[in-house]
DNA sequence: CGCATACTTGAGCGTTCTCAATACAGGTGG
DNA sequence: CCACCTGTATTGAGAACGCTCAAGTATGCG
């Protein structure tokens, strides 16, 4: 499983930081061994002691919690590029679970030569670590969202926020992209229920902001109405890469 | 203002990391430069660029987000011991403001002298950013209260997850601690209207399980009723310490 | 004593949830 | 190629939770 598919963390990586053609090889090599995940699947286990960390090559994922009383709540939305659990790397065990919502092929990185890169190569440290705070400003900007928008507005930013990532990874075509995910998963992301998730998608398909695409996915296709219905701005994304 | 007042997150660092004494003393040099803050006024600010970074050595406060509509989320309620703005440290400007809750005491630390640190001192740099990832773990553990749990599981976890936190740094007595928030500003952390918050306070009153303590403050005294009803585990928190 | 701030309580409304029934699409096996 | 089965989407009715608006009451502070 020596996988050579195109590498979607490269692509940010050269876009949004300042590493060296032979800085972006280290990582890239670290990202050889690789990993099918079918849908469904758990990438990594609440709970478990990591000892390797996931790229997410291809697919769609999520980091999730599951509650004492059986309801789920993912905490973020993984797209091709993005680590799935960087903070393996530093905590002593796995706070929530990472699940491949479609079939998933992830990059397995040993968690200890990893380690021995953060000492050999300092820049590649403090990028990982730049990424991490870029999730963490994803968290906060979600946690601003769940307190106080409106079920409308909360939609309306998902889908904001994540055309804004993909086409960082060129997945995303001009003005649409297309949604893999079912009208439950979005609830668990936005803390609704999916029967209001649905009776919403029915309101923004009526106003023209998404459509059913093919394959049962809903489709995108009013970035500017959604926008606005949300305030959505990307700052929080921190698009415009790190500071040097 | 070279302040010789005991400084809590040496606590923190004492009982959850390895650090040696030698690396701690530097740490706490670099907490020498200390300014009061007045309650309800910033300690940083939205959008700003960091060019330092703020040790929370006495009072409370709070990272908040303002929406345009004017309401206000808090993502993090700060007492002594915390870090105000990690990120600062990596991003190129602030995601969220810092507010004063009560009178403050806060170390002001440059943003340069700690990144200097940094390149000296590989353990101190991984303790900061074992912290960093603590809070990222907390952020989570909010997102799946505030999308998934009703009023009262909310602020009652809440209290809970405050309650340990305080314990760490000795500012609570056993099963009880004093409360210098209003009902806005616990509504502002839970996500709900200060009315609903009061309605909310006014059953767990009737129930034995905070209580009116001194000076307008609320107090808390049955923690294990609370740690029922919000299904609290403190795991989240990392209580344990770092990976060694 | 008077002001400002926070807390308290009620009434009515709106958003979201629950429960439940139905429709639909895609995959599987006969 | 059809029949069936499963998971997802859709829709309705009613209830619950939390919000808004508004008035009134404490409490601390100057």
């Amino acid at each position: 499983m020596t996988g050579r598919l195109p590498n979607p963390l490269m692509k940010r990586l050269r876009q949004l930081t300042s590493l060296t053609a032979e800085e972006l090889t280290v990582v890239e090599d670290l990202c050889r061994q690789v990993r099918g995940v079918p849908a469904h699947q758990m990438i990594a286990s609440e709970g478990a002691v990591p000892n390797s960390l996931h790229v997410l090559l291809d697919g769609w994922a999520a980091r999730q919690k599951i509650r004492r009383d059986g309801s789920r709540q993912f905490s973020a939305i993984l797209i091709p590029g993005d680590i799935c659990d960087i903070d393996a790397l530093h905590l002593a065990r796995y706070d929530y679970g990472v699940v491949a919502m479609t079939d998933c092929k992830v990059a397995v990185v040993d968690r200890a030569q990893l380690l021995d890169v953060y000492e050999r190569e300092p820049n590649i440290a403090r990028v990982l670590t730049w990424l991490a705070f870029v999730d963490n400003a994803m968290l906060t900007a979600w946690i601003t969202m769940l307190g106080r928008a409106r079920a409308l507005e909360r939609i309306s930013h998902l889908f904001c926020e994540l055309k804004t990532r993909l086409e960082i990874v060129d997945l995303a075509e001009k003005d649409r992209f297309d949604l893999p995910l079912t009208q439950e998963e979005i609830a668990d992301t936005v803390g609704l229920t999916s029967v209001h998730v649905n009776r919403m998608l029915r309101q923004m398909k009526d106003e023209g902001l998404v459509r059913n695409g093919t394959n049962r996915r809903l489709m995108i296709v009013d970035e500017s109405q959604l926008e606005r219905i949300s305030s959505f701005t990307p700052s929080y994304l921190h698009v415009e890469g790190m500071r040097r």
